[in-house]
DNA sequence: CGACGATACGGAACAAGGTTCCGCTTTGCC
DNA sequence: GGCAAAGCGGAACCTTGTTCCGTATCGTCG
C-alpha cells in the first residue's frame, strides 16, 4: 500500500521521520538475521535507538517490517521468473531454477517460512505480498512448462508456491533434512508420467 | 515413560490425582480440539476445572500433554505399517497409503503438524516421540519399495517424515490447499524414473 | 476412629513479549 | 521567533507460560 510512486498527493513525511524508518529497516534487518523474523519489537527498538512506539508508527503490522526489510528480494525472485524463461532451455528447467531461487531465499531468512504459513493474522499481509508477487510468477511458468508437456497439466501455482514454502520451514535445525533435496522430489513429482 | 506395565516400583498414585490426570486428558482433547494443540494452559485448567500447578505436575511440558492426548492414535499409525505391508500390494502402494494415515492424522488436528516442527524447546519431546515411534515404521515401508524398485534408492525416512509433516502445514486454513494432493506429488517423485 | 506425614492442589505471583496511549520534543513554515 | 502539526519515547496494560508455597486431601498406622 505505502509506496513512493503513489498518485494520491504524499504528504511528504517529515525528516526525522524519514531517518528513523531507514535506520528501523537497517536494524530489523540486523535483527532477523540475528533472531529470525520474530525478533522482539523491543529488541529492534534498541537496535535502532528508538522507542517502540515509533516502530509501530511506520510499521503497524511486523508483516510490514517483514515485508520492507525484504521488498527488494521478493522483487529479485518476481522479475527472474520471465528471465529464465526467456533464457532458452526447458521450461521445466526454468521453473526448477526459480523454485531453486525462491527456496534459498526462504531458508537463509530465519523464521521466514514459518511466518509465511502462520495463522497469526499479524502475517496476513505478508503472505497477502508474497502471493501477490509470486504467484503471477509461479504461474506463467508452470503453464509454460504444462504448454511445452513436461508437466503434467492442472497444478495450482497456489499449492505449488505453498508447499514449497511448507519443506522450507525448519530447514536449518537439522542437517539431515534438506529443504532443496526434498523440493527436488517434489518437483519430479509434476512431470508428465 | 510412565507406563502401567514397568518394571520398576510403581509408587502407586493417589486416588484424586489419577482422577486428575484422566479428567485433564479429555479436558485436553477438547481443547486441542476447539482452540488448535496451542490452547492456552488456563483454557485447559479451567475445562477441566483444575488449577494450572495440577496441569504441570501431571504434565511438565506441553508435548507430555500432547503425547499422552494422541499417544492411541500415532500407535494405531505405526502399527499400520507392518500389517499394510503384510496385506499384499505394492510396497508402494503401502508406502502411499500409510502415508495417507499419517497426513490424515495430522491434518484433523489443528496445530499439530506445526508444533512437530516447531523449534521451541518445549515441543521437542513431541518430535522425540514422533520420530521413535514413526521413524522404523517408515524405514521398513521405505525399504520394502526400495527392494521392490519401486522407488529410487537413498531416500532417508527422517527426512520424507519431516517433508510430510511440513506439508500438513496449514492443511486447513485455505480450500485451494489440499495437503493430501501435494503429499500424493511427492511420493510421485521418489519413484523411480 | 483419629491423628499424622506424605501427596497433591489451587491460584497468586512473576516473566516475556506484543500493543496502546499520551505528554513531551522536534520540525517546518510563517 | 513563534506556533501548530507531526513525530517520538516509553510507561502501562494484556495475554500466555511457568514457578512456588500455603492449604487441603489422602491413606495409613496406632
Amino acid at each position: 500500500m505505502a509506496d513512493t510512486g503513489g498518485t494520491a498527493a504524499a504528504p511528504r513525511k517529515r525528516a526525522d521521520a524519514r531517518r528513523n524508518e531507514k535506520t528501523l529497516l537497517e536494524a530489523a534487518a540486523a535483527a532477523f538475521i540475528a533472531a529470525g523474523v520474530d525478533a522482539p519489537v523491543r529488541d529492534i527498538a534498541a537496535r535502532a535507538g528508538v522507542g517502540v512506539g515509533t516502530i509501530y508508527r511506520h510499521f503497524p503490522t511486523r508483516a510490514d517490517l517483514v515485508v520492507a526489510v525484504y521488498r527488494h528480494q521478493v522483487e529479485a525472485c518476481a522479475e527472474a521468473g520471465p528471465a529464465l524463461l526467456a533464457a532458452g532451455g526447458s521450461a521445466h528447467a526454468a521453473l526448477a531454477r526459480w523454485i531453486d531461487l525462491f527456496v534459498d531465499f526462504l531458508v537463509t531468512k530465519h523464521g521466514l517460512a514459518e511466518a509465511l504459513r502462520s495463522d497469526d493474522p499479524t502475517f496476513a499481509t505478508l503472505h497477502g505480498y508474497f502471493l501477490d508477487r509470486l504467484l503471477p510468477v509461479c504461474a506463467e511458468l508452470l503453464e509454460a512448462a504444462a504448454a511445452a508437456g513436461e508437466i503434467r497439466p492442472g497444478i495450482e501455482p497456489f499449492e505449488l508456491l505453498l508447499a514449497v514454502g511448507n519443506l522450507c520451514i525448519g530447514a536449518n535445525w537439522d542437517p539431515r533434512y534438506d529443504a532443496r533435496r526434498v523440493v527436488g522430489y517434489l518437483l519430479t513429482g509434476l512431470r508428465t508420467a
